[in-house]
DNA sequence: CGCGAATATTTCGTATACGAAATTACCTAC
DNA sequence: GTAGGTAATTTCGTATACGAAATATTCGCG
């Protein structure tokens, strides 16, 4: 937290490291519980909305379509939710939880939050209203860039090293002895 | 956004879509500079502390050493920063930015904000502060409960399902004719 | 009917990320 | 001086994540 940063970029630096914070924390849960947290938000997505599409599950947790794919294939393995072809429409592939993946989050309804819940319920009302507030002032903006690209930089002289040091082989800091 | 929804939910929930625009702004990122944030962050770290051990970057941009290191293959396949063994204690590898990627932080000091900075800095001052001190409290908190591990569930019937489908073999959802 | 556009999912390639184990080097006590 | 412990980095395995391309299906229009 240097002192000659500008409010933005503390404001980034801390979001990254909320967010590293938040990931350190996934991979505790699957120690304990045996799911990492994108793990049991679409399992948890899949158990209350019933039967539903892949597109609609990864709309609804604020992922791509590709990796809720990659997830479901994990939970599907662990034999918590199955994949049926729309009988209407098939296209789409319905998920939907078994006994098993049921019971796990009836059993568990707090488990994404826990500790930071029970830190975050200590706090005044109107001071958890503020953060809310602010985070999702932040979202807003965010979101907002994401739609506008412009082509930063690009001049030239880029691009030219890729095919040359393309393959992913490490050469030797230094072959010592 | 459910209104059935905790506080404390939702502060969870828009802190992972915060966490996905950033992400998409890194991929956004590598099209116009050719470098993703990561990249950005550590190849600026080095440009501006000097020759530095990669632990040390690591600790500066909070990520892990082992993540670092394959970033840092990256950095350095494209030939903006070279390894060197350390003369003194030869189990430090010393980072150190060649003339090429000294440019490139030195022509973008604001790539790693840009438009967010732009929308942030249109905000009251005070406005600004109370997002920073919101984010910081929520970091703080996070940090906190980084330590405690309290093991929640368990109790059987897990792990039982591990081996049988460990392979990541997907079973066609059903195969139709 | 039948073909092309639209929609839904999966596959593929790439880049983060981390923990745990392996490797290499240093350092201290004997 | 060498054995054992400590420290720094890399390797390995796993899990996210995404975009782009491939695949499968539906639907609209002639």
């Amino acid at each position: 937290m240097d002192a000659s940063q500008t409010i933005s970029q503390m404001v980034l630096e801390t979001l990254r490291k909320i967010n590293r914070a938040i990931g350190l924390r996934s991979r505790q849960l699957v120690k304990t519980v045996g799911l990492t947290v994108p793990q049991m938000l679409i399992l948890k997505e899949v158990v209350e909305s019933g039967e539903s599409a892949i597109g609609h599950v990864a709309a609804h947790v604020s992922l791509s379509q590709a990796t809720v794919t990659s997830i479901v294939d994990r939970l599907e393995a662990h034999g918590l939710i199955v994949r049926r072809r729309g009988s209407a429409d098939r296209r789409k592939v319905l998920l939907a939880a078994t006994e098993r993946g049921a019971e796990i989050v009836a059993r568990n309804p707090a488990i994404l939050q826990e500790q930071f819940t029970e830190a975050f319920s200590k706090l005044e009302p109107w001071e958890q209203t503020q953060i809310l507030s602010s985070l999702q002032r932040i979202a807003t903006m965010m979101n907002a860039e994401q739609i506008a690209v412009p082509p930063i930089l690009h001049e030239e002289s880029w691009s030219e090293h890729e095919s040359e040091l393309a393959a992913t082989q490490r050469p030797e800091a230094s072959p010592v002895s």
